[in-house]
DNA sequence: AGATTATAATGGTCTAACCATTATAATGAT
DNA sequence: ATCATTATAATGGTTAGACCATTATAATCT
């Protein structure tokens, strides 16, 4: 009938206060809280129970510790790193393969470009065009720029969930890419007829976005990431290193 | 040229072992980490350092700390609850709005009813047109048994993710229903005939699910969160209480 | 004026207690 | 004997006070 009325650890206390005062806007990013001495005293506790509320926030991502003189503790700027950490916690405790993860990114990628093709400007395209560039000059330049080609790939991803104009958008694929990143030295042996075909689904996909064309954007990111990741398995079943 | 060489701090030190030993396998689901008193001696560390760091693991969702005599650190089973606190503090943060999210539902729900027709099995859809049936019944005991519904109708979304066959998509989806579901008490007052329109949604998506076909199985689901987020966007004009 | 050195404030860690909670064992009542 | 009650002890939660490590700033020296 009844519930426990408190939570009666006193840390989980200071937690909830500091937290709900960032997240009201009563601490703005970059504010930086009172010495562990002053907020000791502040909240009537001892300073190990403080530091265990800290370390708590510091690992949610609101604030960062820094040390020495004018050290403290500053309200971070929030971004997707926790969810990305916390993908990246399923992943590596094989609750999600490599196999999970490259299906995720082909939906993912298809509806960003499908977004983004509905929702582009003039400025967006213009700096994708910018990226394109780039990248062909990386492929001309030969295989020595192929982790330049691979960031500037990113990159394009990146802006064309940025042209979609939704965050989550850009946190999930930044949790994937992320993730993804850490078999990319596996696969990074691209020959340059790969590049170049890689290059030019880039250019297919920039220039369905440019029209506008949101099913045809979506039709060729998914292909395209799934051209990669056909890529990536294929490299895997070589090395066998990792067992999805 | 040259990286920091150690992160000097203990407490971080703890963290990266104890968090190794359970994502290698050396520490399993449940079992019990020796107590801080032994700890403490074998990392050869104060226990308040060692506090830090068994609180950093708990945040993580890593581990779950016990009162009493028998208690202790116990190993927890990972699951998405972290994915979905990070994208909570992002939404309260206001750097995502209930926009965002419905939009995002739209896309998610969409692609895992597509999968699910692609994957779905035999006894994948006796479970589905059984939370059908019961969703039926809900809707002739009139408007009461108006939550009742809209937990089966969150039931059959989960089931849908899973039959897709990807933890991934359980995860998102997961966190996605965790964190709109704060929103339901406001949007609560759906009629019979709005119900009636919902439930025959879901009886269409389970059959083109049933029937394979992926393709209207991804059209029904959009539209079916399409027309929740509609009913939800014009709720909230009328009461006016949360601004995105 | 510029480089060097001391100063002091801050977080990081340690020690040694005591409090609060709870599973288990010991005790007592029936 | 069985069940309820009560003590016991192990565990996490909290406190207090000290000292170490780092670093921006101020003081000093050349």
């Amino acid at each position: 009938m009844f519930q426990t009325a408190k939570q009666t650890k006193v840390f989980q206390d200071v937690v909830a206060q500091i937290q709900d005062a960032i997240l009201d806007g009563r601490l703005k990013t970059g504010d930086t809280l009172p010495s562990e001495r002053q907020l000791k005293d502040m909240f009537n506790i001892s300073r190990g129970t403080l530091r265990e509320a800290l370390r708590v926030l510091e690992q949610k991502g609101l604030i960062e510790i820094k040390l020495g003189v004018g050290g403290g503790s500053v309200v971070k700027d929030l971004n997707a790193d926790q969810v990305s950490e916390g993908l990246a916690l399923l992943i590596r405790s094989q609750k999600v393969s490599l196999n999970h993860l490259a299906e995720f990114r082909e939906d993912v990628e298809g509806f960003v470009a499908a977004r983004a093709a509905a929702n582009r400007s003039a400025a967006d395209i213009s700096i994708l065009t910018d990226l394109l560039n780039q990248a062909g000059k990386c492929i001309e330049a030969g295989p020595s720029q192929r982790e330049t080609f691979l960031e500037i790939d990113k990159r394009i991803h990146m802006t064309l969930a940025q042209v979609a104009a939704n965050p989550i958008y850009m946190s999930v694929l930044h949790s994937v890419h992320d993730n993804i990143h850490r078999y990319y030295d596996e696969f990074l042996s691209m020959d340059k007829r790969e590049l170049q075909e890689n290059y030019r689904d880039l250019c297919d996909l920039v220039h369905a976005v440019e029209k506008g064309q949101s099913d045809r954007a979506r039709r060729l990111a998914r292909n395209h990431v799934r051209r990669f990741n056909k890529y990536m398995k294929s490299r895997e079943g070589q090395k066998g290193a990792i067992t999805v």
